[in-house]
RNA sequence: CGCGGGGUAGAGGAGUGGUACCUCGGCGGUCUCAUAAGCCGCAGGUCGUGGGUUCGAUCCCCACCCCCGCAACCA
């Protein structure tokens, strides 16, 4: 069998502030997603990296007497960690301020495009709200008046390069709808679509003034003018691989799975297919799209001081539990809640049921491993229970539905601890040794199914399961070595 | 305005033209191997509103009400 490459992409965090949660929970699902493919034996590349130009860091930056660079810097080590005690498994990290990696991929970039004589400059119109400090959009204007500060905005001229976009966007479309673009889940697809249907096909800015935003990669032969973001942070994807002429290129691209929050769909769907037609590479495969966390209902933000920080949380209740709350409890592509209180609900299904579980077998069947003597387990003698939780747990990841297919782990150690309870397990050393070492196999296998397919979603518990019932995750040695159970500490202590 | 999604037990979610289901929570019972965990059972819903199609609709059709998303550089 062949090995089949999967190359999965993060969004880029834009470096204007600390990690969010949500964005730990984007790396969380891309993270299952590669570590699946891993353990599949597919040769996998994992991206992921931060969007570190533009005026919002560079006014971020002046306000702390900082350099931009040395801003993002600070930040982007703060993401650094996030993903390091997160147990992301990320084989590489982008920044868009790496000169050495990214800025040559943009340039050359830009040039193609100009080659194809798809950039073009032209004055670009618009409303500034002194206000705001943004450019409003005349829908957004009230008897000519910005809504919120009942100002007339200035109107304001600049000269920018434009992407032809109206050159593609037909082109784009189609793909989208034959999936050639994947888009999932499919009421984003449709909201796509609906944008080509709009008048959104017009041509996208890419470049702005030095003036107006200074903290950028200059435009090639025109240094009064600095990349906008799209042209920059969409890169990344590829500079990210070291570019298309790169070792790594030839192998992952194009990728398999773009993985995005539902806010910057629209660029992934719509210019960054434009940009690779563009350029003649090839387009990603599937773009997958996660819903926001709010905070008990109410949407996180800085001003209402609700945004729950993940480092609080890691440090509360450990890397493993957060991991589990978050991949389980927010559906992958709707909208989810945080809060407290059901975190600690959740917590109990790691403590109550697979904690208890794997500790319950493993005691029984170390007090007796003189009945059991030498066993080993196989993967050939698997159940109708544990067949059906793989077949579910693949359609499952594989569609994009990770809680789904966390449910059907947990269904699984169900009837493992119903299967402990109707053989009155821990009877049947005294009674019936025969049945003993036969209920006892079954659950091992059962426990180490569950161990199994755990593995993407909670790496360091997958493990601890594995040394309790001393094999390795590899299916192949199961058959291979007896088994040697040594009860464990307490998986997941109580919270209390 | 438009396009899309949705309104099902206290909460969060599945679901099907014909006994309405799962998880969490609540209540009661039970075992004792285990982290006072587990297992069993109970309570609780006129399946948004009003029409229609049908022998029969939560599920199909129509109208309406409400919520959410996209439309707009909020992870």
């Amino acid at each position: 069998m062949s090995k089949n490459k999967f190359y999965i992409t993060t969004s880029i965090a834009y470096a204007n502030a600390e990690p969010h949660i949500g964005y730990a929970l984007e790396l969380l699902q891309a993270d299952v997603l590669a570590r699946y493919h891993r353990q599949k034996g597919d040769d996998v590349f994992f991206l992921t990296g931060m969007d570190e130009h533009g005026k919002k860091i560079q006014q971020k930056a002046e306000l702390e007497n900082k350099t931009p660079k040395e801003f993002v810097d600070e930040i982007s080590e703060k993401f650094k960690s996030l993903a390091k005690e997160l147990g992301i498994s990320n084989d590489s990290f982008i920044r868009t301020s790496d000169e050495k990696m990214h800025y040559p991929i943009v340039f050359d970039f830009w040039k193609k495009f100009v080659e194809k004589e798809d950039i073009y400059k032209n004055t670009y119109e618009a409303f500034y709200c002194v206000g705001c400090e943004a450019f409003i959009n005349e829908k957004d204007l009230k008897d000519g008046e910005c809504i919120i500060h009942k100002k007339a905005p200035e109107q304001v001229s600049e000269e920018n390069y434009f992407f032809k976009f109206s050159k593609y966007a037909e082109r784009v479309k189609e793909l989208i709808q034959k999936d050639e673009i994947k888009i999932v889940p499919e009421h984003r697809k449709k909201e796509m679509l609906n944008l080509f249907e709009s008048e959104k096909v017009s041509d996208v800015s890419f470049s702005r003034p030095k003036e107006s935003v200074g903290w950028g990669i200059n435009v090639p032969s025109d240094d009064t003018q600095k990349i906008y973001v799209w042209a920059d942070a969409l890169t990344n994807y590829i500079s990210g691989l070291g570019g298309p002429t790169g070792k790594l290129y030839e192998k992952f691209w194009p990728a398999d799975v773009h993985l995005v929050g539902k806010d910057i769909l629209r660029f992934h769907a719509m210019i960054w297919p434009a940009m690779l037609l563009s350029l003649e590479l090839p387009l990603p495969k599937n773009i997958y799209v996660h819903g926001f966390i709010t905070h008990e209902g109410v949407k996180m933000s800085k001003s209402l001081g609700n945004v729950v920080s993940p480092f609080d949380l890691i440090e509360k209740y450990g890397k493993e539990a957060v991991r589990y709350y978050l991949l389980r409890e927010i559906p992958s592509y709707q909208d989810g809640d945080f809060s407290d209180e059901r975190f600690k609900e959740r917590y109990g299904d790691l403590s109550n049921k697979l904690g208890n579980l794997v500790l319950r077998v493993s005691a029984i069947a170390e007090k007796n491993k003189d009945i059991l003597g030498e066993i080993k387990i196989s993967e050939n003698d698997i159940s109708e229970s544990i067949r059906n939780t793989i077949s579910e747990y693949e359609k499952n990841i594989e569609s994009f539905h990770l809680n789904v297919a966390l449910e059907n782990i947990f269904k699984l150690i169900d009837v493992s601890d119903k299967m402990v309870e109707e053989s009155k397990l821990w009877e049947l050393p005294k009674k019936d040794k025969e049945e003993f070492k036969k209920t006892t196999k079954d659950l091992i296998l059962s426990i180490a199914y569950t161990a199994y397919l755990l593995l993407p979603f909670l790496p360091d518990t997958s493990e601890r399961i594995f040394s309790a019932l001393g094999i390795s995750k590899d299916k192949k040695d199961w058959s291979e070595k007896p088994l040697s159970i040594k009860k464990p500490e307490p998986l997941f202590p109580r919270l209390d």
